[in-house]
DNA sequence: ACCTGAACACCGTTCAAGT
DNA sequence: ACCTGAACACCGTTCAAGT
């Protein structure tokens, strides 16, 4: 047990933090909890209750995390930035699927969370999935100058591209009629982009 | 208490399911466990034991339920057989949104489940997904002759009018930008089948 | 045979009490 | 001031025991 005093506020923050992150990639969601967190760290329940809101705010922060960590690995395998859209999105995409595979735990986390009506996710959140988006309005952006259309499409495709990576991750490829959800992102993609050019 | 021989156990199978439907739809997945089902029905826990192998296999029913339910819900809304494929898959993916819109907690729940590794859903399950999926390919129909084609752009298509709807319905809309998940799926829709079409 | 009810091993959250 | 630990009101699941 940690005396009183070993630990700063912010210290036990991030310590949470990161066994929480632990817990979850090896256990997943399910064998996860409060308590286990505490003892990760040498402290009791009740400690976790000073430094976190609660159980859901523990979480939002570990999204948080992984909404940053999901930004770097997208970014790290962004092509050129003189690539045409669609060489671009499709890299993009398949990173994105590379990382739900890979991270598939915290990334099922990322979504699971059934907002309550009417609450939006804190500013500091909103910000960091912003980041995400940005890169997919970069990847689009040579494709007119309307900077709400791009937003718009950015959007619809970002939301197209979780839903085919869902399929995959909740196992149910089965569905999928035997194509990859790269395959399947792709078609997506390559159609879309043909039609919105026109 | 129901005294023994109250019920068959068919009788009970169905009142714990109408119970939780019930549960959830009133309080959602979170005011959802198997000590209140079974005391909705005027049983002890244990008796649910006896009819469900455990409370993931009551929740799959019920979600087999739920895709009955979101089956006759599209095939109403259904355009003409006549239909174009624009005009129907418009009608469908309008009635799917507007049918988690409604009925918003055991939507959710239909998709929450985090399957483990390697299992799959029973075949019955998947026979009623498949006959959702069904839908979505005779609106696809007229485009080609190629069965295996319309599989794949209907699967392609339906994850991603899913992950639209998801946006909305997890309350992530802010990040839509203003649109309506309708107006997104008719700009995703819209210009998959132009470009396509070729 | 059918169902109970108590037990087991857990939860999230709170807060008086200890150091 | 910082942290504990016990309490409260819950969980899912099992299974000997009652009727």
């Amino acid at each position: 047990m940690a005396r009183r005093g070993d630990h700063s506020r912010a210290e036990i923050h991030r310590m949470a933090l990161d066994a929480a992150e632990r817990l979850i990639a090896a256990e997943g969601d399910r064998g996860f909890s409060a308590r286990k967190v505490a003892s990760a760290i040498g402290y009791t329940v009740g400690t976790l209750y000073l430094v976190f809101e609660n159980l859901d705010d523990l979480v939002l922060q570990v999204n948080g995390r992984t909404l940053d960590d999901l930004f770097y690995a997208l970014q790290k395998r962004q092509g050129a930035t003189g690539d045409d859209p669609e060489t671009a999105l499709l890299a993009l995409s398949n990173a994105y699927i590379a990382y739900a595979e890979a991270e598939s735990p915290r990334w099922n986390m990322l979504f699971d969370a059934v907002a309550e009506k009417g609450d939006n996710p804190p500013d500091w959140y909103q910000q960091k999935l912003g980041r995400v988006f940005g890169l997919v309005e970069a990847a689009l952006s040579p494709l007119t100058q309307d900077a709400t259309e791009i937003q718009r499409v950015a959007r619809v495709l970002w939301a197209s591209v979780h839903g085919i990576c869902l399929l995959k991750i909740r196992q149910r490829m089965n569905l999928a009629g035997g194509q990859s959800a790269e395959d399947m992102a792709r078609l997506l993609i390559e159609n879309f982009l043909r039609g919105f050019r026109g």
